[in-house]
DNA sequence: TTCTAAACGAGACGGTACGTCCCGTCTTGTG
DNA sequence: CACAAGACGGGACGTACCGTCTCGTTTAGAA
């Protein structure tokens, strides 16, 4: 949990150096997606953002904190597609998944989700904006295609995120094995393959008994 | 670099204590299960697998270099199946994705997999056992649906992979963000909506086309 | 160089604890007192002063710094005899000789400068402390003398210091050797030899071509 | 039957490499003048000597056991003047001792026997080598002289010797800790001084007297 | 204004891990 | 057997960073 929700403390005492926080966790940030866990350092985002550490320290409690925060500061708003046909709308959909792994900051975002996942204690709000947020957008995405009559049926939301999304991050993840960039023309292609799979397996024999 | 590839090194000199290098591999993917990157030691993995440091640094150049190791250490193990339809065989190899990020071990593999991508260094054999492994056994299992029929046209084999793998990876991630278990029969209606949107997309309308 | 001459440093930052020098230093001491080079470590310094590593490492450069100053802590202490007559003066420095290197803590600041004048970097300082500081000493004795009638001629206050504190430690090695302690009758009765050679010496023949 | 001290040691088995001894000690007294405690290495004396570090731990228990013989194995043979007078005889002496602490190997050779000296365990052996013969070499030049009849009563050998020498090591410890060379002029002057006060002292007023 | 409380820069502190080096032991193959 | 080679467990080296702490300095509202 951070500070930044809080009201801006009314009282004695010199105020919070105001724009801070966005600073810091924009060094920090930068610093991560640059160096990683390792050589992702308290002093570095200190140095780097122009505060002292305990400023740092005085807004966050751990390097965890604040790179959870740094995360969650910038975590794509998620587009609200509406393009007028469904192949359309999961097309954008997936590229916008797409550019979000071949992105460095992006893949720090996903990094950062993965160790996430992996610690005990519950993240009960950011789960909600993850996985739940993206249920909403794919479930408007498929009852708008029933509406126009494009798509009949049941469909599993997060069965098609969890495609479309994977598939993005595989991609990703290859093309960063082999330090190889990822060229803008393969991404749509990839994109098109994806969606044109999804939406045919979809459609011509939906998963209806989910 | 690694020392699994070479030759046991003929010649005068103790030499290095055989099965070392596996308990090592396993000890570190234990810690590293256990405490993530941050909480990782060097000391701990040495003090787990009962040898000295100096063993460690004998056979692994850092901590990072360590870690690649021990990511491949069962990533490797690809599962060759041939149940005689194509439906059969995909259904394979999803389950094994799905289960592998189901499972701890095979979670933590995958947070190895995603913090070594970051790194600087290449990895050119891994990359290839990777994804040109995976690649191959795709590339066969197609390869037979096409001789029995039940297959025509092209397909690009890793799009079919990573759409798999993709989906086997959000599944586990939502789970674990939701501090869920994993159930047995949620994984197989999972795995068997994943194939078949697979199946259906590729046949139908393979991407080939395009 | 050495942290122990510099002011208090004026400026912002945490001040450095006071008197953790002299805490170091001691413990340094003890420790080498025990164990000698093989078996002073650091790290065995930093627990007894109960100061973290680092503490010490903000100080000196390595363990050879921390030795030297050491050392030097408190050789520094030189008695300013006058006794109102040579003979006195110089049974009171022989003493104050003899006793040092009988004590454990004087002889491994003596052990020390025997490692520290071993090594390659120069010690401008401390050779001025002390062969000139002792010489200092030697000549005031002298003078005094002079003052009062009881010596005429040059001496060479150096041959002095040599041969008085040169015998106190061969006197104090030979007890060593043979693991004898030593007795304070015996030292008395040495320092009165010695005094008495190296002033009969000096009077009737003194080595006034120096 | 033979002369030598350790027997072939007759037997199956590949014989000691002759000579093997004798390289590796010269080479470990080297490395010790060199480098000093730190930097002298087990490792460095074996490649030094060319052997393998097994053939050194098969002669020596450990470091501290092979740099005890390294030290012993050139212990300078004590010369046994007799120039024909005490004054004659106690500058040989002098001089003797003067340039062993002059030369990088004797004081080696010293700051190992202050080491030992600050050992637990007796050193019997070396003990009666250093200040037992020396003892008898001073009591032979004094007999001598009185037999000349150039001196009369009684002297306590240790406390010439203790004079002499330490004028010397402490003539070397200036020198070392300037890090100045010894230059030939001044080492010679040095012995006459301390000579000339040694034997004025001695014979106009011989502490045995008292 | 003066006072007071908090934020801030700076950096010392105890602690822990890093990767390197060496010790003394051991285990092989060669002479 | 002796020996060369070198892997091994252990432990100290000197460095870097964490999270805490203590200073002096700044900045505002309260008195």
């Amino acid at each position: 949990m951070t500070s930044s929700d809080e009201q801006p403390r009314r009282g004695r005492g010199r105020p919070r150096s105001p724009g801070a926080e966005e600073k810091i966790l924009h060094a920090a940030l930068e610093e991560y997606t640059e160096h990683g866990w390792a050589g992702f350092t308290m002093d570095g985002v200190a140095r780097r953002a122009g505060f002292g550490k305990s400023t740092l320290y005085l807004r966050w409690a751990d390097k965890d904190a604040l790179l959870t925060d740094a995360v969650r500061l910038r975590t794509r708003v998620i587009l609200e597609v509406d393009t007028g046909s469904l192949h359309g709308d999961l097309t954008a959909l997936a590229t916008a998944a797409f550019r979000e792994y071949a992105d460095p900051e992006g893949w720090a975002r996903f990094r950062m989700l993965i160790d996430t996942a992996s610690a005990s204690q519950p993240l009960g709000q950011f789960t909600r904006e993850l996985s739940g947020r993206h249920r909403e957008v794919i479930e408007g995405v498929f009852q708008r295609a029933r509406d126009r009559g494009e798509f009949s049926g049941d469909v599993a939301p997060l069965s098609v995120t969890d495609l479309i999304y994977g598939a993005g991050l595989f991609f990703a993840l290859g093309r960063r094995l082999d330090h190889r960039q990822v060229e803008e023309e393969e991404l749509t292609a990839r994109v098109a393959d994806v969606v044109n799979v999804v939406l045919d397996g979809l459609i011509r024999r939906p998963p209806a008994e989910k």
